[in-house]
DNA sequence: AATATTTAACTGGTATGACCTCTTACCAGA
DNA sequence: TCTGGTAAGAGGTCATACCAGTTAAATATT
């Protein structure tokens, strides 16, 4: 409904200074208006192009350049960096959040990575406390349940693994991961065949969590799976 | 040596302001000065405590929050997190540069992290280009290399496989743990052990990629050497 | 003329102090 | 009792001046 999404745009609050600067530099950077190497302009000259004040904008670029989007240096002028290369899983979450930059390769590489890592912190939580786990997945998925709400609840499953399995590296490379995670989950569960496999595979958990079962084998099949639905429809 | 070691600090060059304050705000928090879920003092506050002005702290606490440290809201004031829990890379990162608050119990979890990335990306490397994983590996070691230049030599086939497994998204994870990886790497082959393993290592994973076997459980079975390893004199 | 050396014009880094906006809690009025 | 206003305190932004590295051109030196 075109009318309504355009009044609802209309509606949406003014961006504030800073968040607008991140937003227009990023957007510069990402259409390669900046490309990776390049100087940005200096700070006086880009925060007045901008408008807003140098404190602003220095804060906008500190946080850019905590992420790897761009290098500062004393003296010297501050550059792009070649931000898929050299980035971090700070990169990811903002190709995220500016969605049409978020590509389909890239969330199956995304899933790619998924696969490595969730079967074994699975496995770490089911040994540490299986209980749990069938507490939350107990709770039953109504039939018609939208894709963002599936989205959350397989979210939510994961989370909670990640905790039980009581490895706070693997914890923080799940939180870096989240942001870009909800995005993907929201675009994976559109899917019908998608929705309807997860649902199969919670059940198969319960039975082997309440057998004691291993399940390293059963979350590694899911994800590739998964890798595979991706393909297929994408 | 106490004295030497004094003397170092002592010349030092003067920390910057930003710097200044981003250290002491992080020792604050990292010896519980200021606890998770703890207020942090309100910026004007802060600022003239620590002797920085407004906008210097304030750059300093966007680029904390970034990683994590903190959280930060109009109009309620700046809060701790609780790092370890909802802290991404970036707090790993961070411990590790204040090399004593990075506890051995915190590299036994980064080794175990590897185990699961590092065999697929190894794989997926040899399977892409083995010519320049064998080039790299040919650079015969000294007999009496010490561990920092081991640690820098081992750490560049793991990049260079990184690079060639052809996924940004282990790229990026792997970005992000650099800098403790350094560290890390540092500690670990200081053991004598742990240098003869690896010698070891290189040569089977050479034979393996001019046979063009397969190196995934060659690897992981390294990685896991290296768990047991840590354990053992850790 | 070739080579140091100084200097000036970039760049980012820090300092002040004022004002705007959001959140919260307390207080007055219906 | 509930509602609504209001003031205080927190972060957000602005404006401007000055400090400090970097670089290369201008100048002095050999």
């Amino acid at each position: 409904m075109p009318l309504l999404k355009s009044l609802l745009d209309n509606e949406a609050k003014p961006m504030k200074p800073a968040e607008f600067a991140e937003h227009k530099i990023l957007e510069a950077i990402l259409d390669n208006t900046y490309s990776p190497g390049d100087a940005l302009p200096a700070e006086r000259v880009l925060a007045k192009s901008l408008g807003v004040t140098r404190p602003t904008l220095r804060e906008t670029l500190q946080r850019l350049a905590k992420d790897g989007w761009v290098t500062i240096a004393h003296g010297k002028p501050t550059r792009v960096n070649d931000f898929l290369t050299q980035g971090g899983l700070g990169v990811l979450t903002t190709l995220a959040r500016y969605g049409d930059y978020l590509s389909n390769d890239m969330i199956l590489h995304l899933l790619k990575a998924r696969v490595l890592i969730l079967p074994a912190v699975a496995q770490e939580a089911a040994q540490n406390d299986p209980g749990v786990i069938l507490s939350y997945l107990d709770a039953e998925l109504a039939k018609d349940i939208d894709a963002v709400s599936f989205a959350r609840f397989d979210r939510g499953l994961q989370t909670l693994m990640v905790t039980l399995a009581q490895n706070p590296v693997l914890a923080m490379i799940f939180n870096d991961f989240t942001p870009a995670y909800e995005v993907l989950g929201e675009r994976y569960f559109s899917v019908d065949q998608a929705r309807e496999r997860s649902r199969a595979y919670y059940t198969q958990l319960k039975e082997a969590l309440r057998d004691g079962a291993e399940i390293r084998s059963l979350v590694e099949d899911e994800m590739q799976a998964a890798v595979l639905l991706w393909e297929g429809v994408s």
